[in-house]
DNA sequence: ACCTGAACACCGTTCAAGT
DNA sequence: ACCTGAACACCGTTCAAGT
């Protein structure tokens, strides 16, 4: 063992300045296993092998490690569904806005604890983390530019569009909540199946009568 | 001031038997004011003027309140649905529907704290509080009964009306939850009137054709 | 039976100090 | 700049004791 070696367990590069990437990163994988009602920050600081108190370098309290963290939650799941929504063709409207719900539960499913960082008590409410946001408007942007497309092919109604996409929203969201929570049971492999089966329920009162 | 007077502020009837109550009635007045994440067990007690350890011999732990909390609440939330249906007729079948989200949206907005505990993490998950699935399947059954009359009145589709009651159900949901972490903005005074608007989007699709 | 004082093992956050 | 030891004011929960 050489003598400049410190007693100290390995450290990460976070002393070259990702200490909050290794944060953000250590939080995400313990929500996997536990809410965030009960992930401290000492625990997450003791996961990444650091003093709990050298989190504040970074965050200004532990709602700004959350803020953080929820950020980087939205942008994975615009990712996704753009990613999913490149595989389709635009004209296929229906099965496009299905494509959207079922990659919004897919994460909540798979991603619990993320999850109820993302929609639980709105983390910018006071104004403090303007940055989360951005991607929550992408997301919902994606969405009402599907509507819109769709009402330009003549395949759904165009009365009320606003209030189609905060419907739309709003089912999508109460379905991924029912089934995090699991208060709506669902396998894992029937969950595509069963988010389709409900969505179409909505589809079908967004649908422009006989196209 | 008498010798016997004891130096403690006066004291409630809880010595008699209704401590829990008492502690019931606290937790969900003070959730009026603050979230159930930050709400705790001591300060509750501090409120009702007791021991916190006094808690202990009415619920086994924290989580045992919020579920009697929880419990209480959807309990309320059945009693209102009923009182509005029974105001309808029964024919009216759309506005029961509407009648019964509005009632969950209203719920939602009017009780925030209180409306968190019974929709965040289930606190029955680990089937320690089965007390709580009564009122919980009553409020579900209320829905299915109505969409089963929509039915038998012809004003429904018949197709699949196990998924229309669980989309409803996530929708109305969705919608709740939107508004109660303010993610949706609404008045208070516009909120039946959106409540309505996104509703009428999904039984839009429920409603049967030509009927 | 019902209630409490003292204590335990945690927590988030701050201060003052180390390199 | 980046990190930490010691401390503060909290928390939920338990034990042993009081009436």
């Amino acid at each position: 063992v050489s003598v400049r070696r410190a007693p100290a367990p390995p450290r990460a590069s976070y002393h070259h300045g990702d200490l909050r990437r290794a944060l953000v990163d250590a939080t995400i994988e313990m929500l996997a296993e536990v809410g965030p009602d009960v992930l401290s920050l000492r625990e997450v600081a003791r996961r990444v092998g650091v003093d709990h108190r050298a989190a504040y370098r970074h965050f200004t309290d532990k709602e700004a490690l959350f803020a953080a963290v929820a950020e980087e939650g939205y942008r994975n799941l615009v990712a996704t569904v753009r990613r999913d929504l490149s595989r389709l063709a635009p004209s296929d409207v229906l099965e496009r806005l299905r494509a959207l719900a079922r990659a919004y539960t897919r994460f909540a499913a798979e991603h619990p604890g993320h999850y109820r960082v993302m929609s639980g008590p709105r983390l910018n409410e006071s104004g403090r983390f303007p940055e989360i946001e951005i991607p929550v408007g992408e997301a919902f942007g994606l969405l009402q530019a599907e509507l819109q497309a769709g009402v330009a092919l003549g395949a759904l109604d165009g009365t009320d569009v606003e209030a189609s996409a905060l419907a739309l929203w709003a089912q999508v969201h109460g379905i991924a909540s029912l089934v995090q929570t699991r208060r709506m049971r669902v396998a894992k492999n029937k969950l595509s199946e069963v988010t389709d089966r409900l969505i179409d329920k909505m589809l079908h009162g967004l649908a422009r009568r006989h196209a």
